[in-house]
DNA sequence: CGGAATCCATTTAGATACTG
DNA sequence: CAGTATCTAAATGGATTCCG
């Protein structure tokens, strides 16, 4: 969910169905699926469908998915800050 | 994890184990010490254990934690100020 | 191309009983 | 009081097959 809504948060533009599944390394098919549906159906994610012939379909952030994307970059650059400072508190704890 | 984190965090001062627990719930034994223990492991939260009789035990969040909580805490005040627009979304999406 | 549908292995969570 | 241990039910995720 949260690297759904980075991938499309950070390439800002409408992306298309193979074109976000190939920005998320490792997601099948289903869960890709799966997880663009529910985002559209809370209103993060606008899904428009053009019918040419193979069908094109865009994905993008609404304003309100924009919203929580700038938190949830926020919390992925904590992350990535502290990632170190967890690790080390990980093997501190397993040590024991 | 959010919810535990929450709740040590806008009490700011140690919480014994009831305690935390009286505060999240419907929120089961098992998932409690689990969530505890990982956010122990995690370097979130320090335990305190003092041996009186009964044991006492007290949680708390580290400073990492609290960095933490800083950005947990934004998403939750945004999930409220949003929860309208959410269930709007969802209405409409359902309705199809 | 962008899915839906189905089957199955794994994970996760709740209920319950017991303990230092 | 603050857990641990165990069992089971439910949810989740991956692989596969098929479709407009």
């Amino acid at each position: 969910m949260s690297l759904t809504m980075c991938t499309l948060g950070i390439h800002g533009a409408p992306m298309r169905y193979s074109e976000v599944s190939r920005n998320i390394p490792g997601v099948s098919q289903k869960m890709l699926t799966q997880t663009l549906r529910s985002l559209e159906r809370d209103g993060m994610v606008r899904r428009t469908v053009t019918p040419v012939s193979p069908v094109r379909v865009d994905y993008e952030l609404t304003d309100l998915g924009r919203s929580l994307y700038a938190l949830i970059a926020q919390v992925r650059d904590w992350a990535h800050e502290n990632a170190d400072a967890v690790d080390h508190a990980r093997a501190t704890y397993d040590k024991l």
